[in-house]
DNA sequence: CCTTAATCCTGGAAGC
DNA sequence: TGCTTCCAGGATTAAG
């Protein structure tokens, strides 16, 4: 379930413990997890952790010799194991730290994975320049321009990384709630006035759930172990059955673009 | 070019 | 209690 404010809090943790030091052994337990170079070199082996990144929901970290693109897809997690801390079940890779720490990837569902670049330069020109800007960056009128190219659902596009990169099923359904917009209005049918809601709603939600650490449903936690708190800011998501908080109808569950979407009815604008 | 649907994978929950 | 079935979901791929 990691989305942009999860992503977030895992770069802001993980750098905690990793920024500075010396990668001194990289171990591959599980190869097919690593696409591109899967060498241990390649994973930043014998290099010195300078700096790490994020756009969308992707990290990089990049190494004075190397530059790994990490995407936890739906349940992948990069955690901080001091001392002889036990790994968590199905680690694919182990980095080993010059301080004696390490720092581990696991992703069970395996929707995530590795991507080995030369640079950040490389990794920004051959894959990151296919997602679409931050919401904190996107601009009403770019992210307007973006939904006019689109007849699918709202929920859909917003969905779309390459349109707006870092939204996932729980934020998405969070935001057309706060912006009272129906998961299946038509996004070319939006106008610009729309889009500025989105867009402030977007960044205010992604904003207020990166300072409370993510949301855990189950399984999420960022680089050193800790569970989020937003989940119980949620107005919608996982309230199927229950009364809308603003309005009080009964709140609904649909498929919209092949996710379970959760929307009040009334007080969510349907548009053409 | 566009869209939607199937697919990958495991573990937890629900059903029998 | 223990088995089976279903479901969760991000992004890619195939199909319509």
């Amino acid at each position: 379930m990691p989305e942009l404010p999860e992503v977030e809090t895992v770069r802001r943790t993980l750098g905690e413990a990793v920024l500075g030091r010396l990668v001194s052994r990289v171990t591959i337990h599980r190869k097919d997890i690593v696409r591109g170079s899967a060498t241990t070199k390649a994973l930043g082996s014998s290099s010195t952790v300078q700096t790490i990144e994020r756009h969308g929901k992707q990290l990089a970290i990049v190494t004075d010799a190397a530059c790994v693109c990490v995407h936890l897809g739906m349940s992948g997690s990069l955690r901080v194991l001091k001392g002889n801390q036990k790994p968590p079940i199905h680690t694919h890779i182990t980095w080993r730290l010059d301080d004696g720490n390490r720092f581990v990837f696991a992703d069970p569902r395996r929707f995530g994975g590795l991507w080995t670049f030369n640079s950040l330069t490389t990794l920004r020109n051959d894959r990151w320049s296919r997602l679409g800007p931050d919401p904190p960056e996107i601009t009403p009128s770019q992210l307007h321009r973006a939904l006019s190219t689109t007849t699918r659902p709202i929920k859909a596009a917003l969905l779309d990384q390459h349109l707006v990169a870092g939204l996932g099923n729980i934020y998405v359904d969070e935001v057309l709630f706060q912006c009272r917009l129906h998961p299946l209005a038509v996004a070319c049918d939006l106008e610009l006035a729309d889009a500025q809601r989105l867009v402030r709603a977007m960044r205010k939600i992604l904003a207020d759930a990166i300072a409370a650490g993510g949301t855990t449903l189950r399984d999420y936690v960022d680089g050193a172990g800790r569970t989020g708190g937003w989940q119980k800011n949620r107005q919608v998501h996982g309230r199927s059955g229950q009364d809308c908080l603003r309005c009080g109808s009964i709140l609904e569950t649909s498929s919209v673009g092949g996710r379970t979407t959760i929307s009040c009815p009334t007080c969510q604008r349907q548009v053409v």
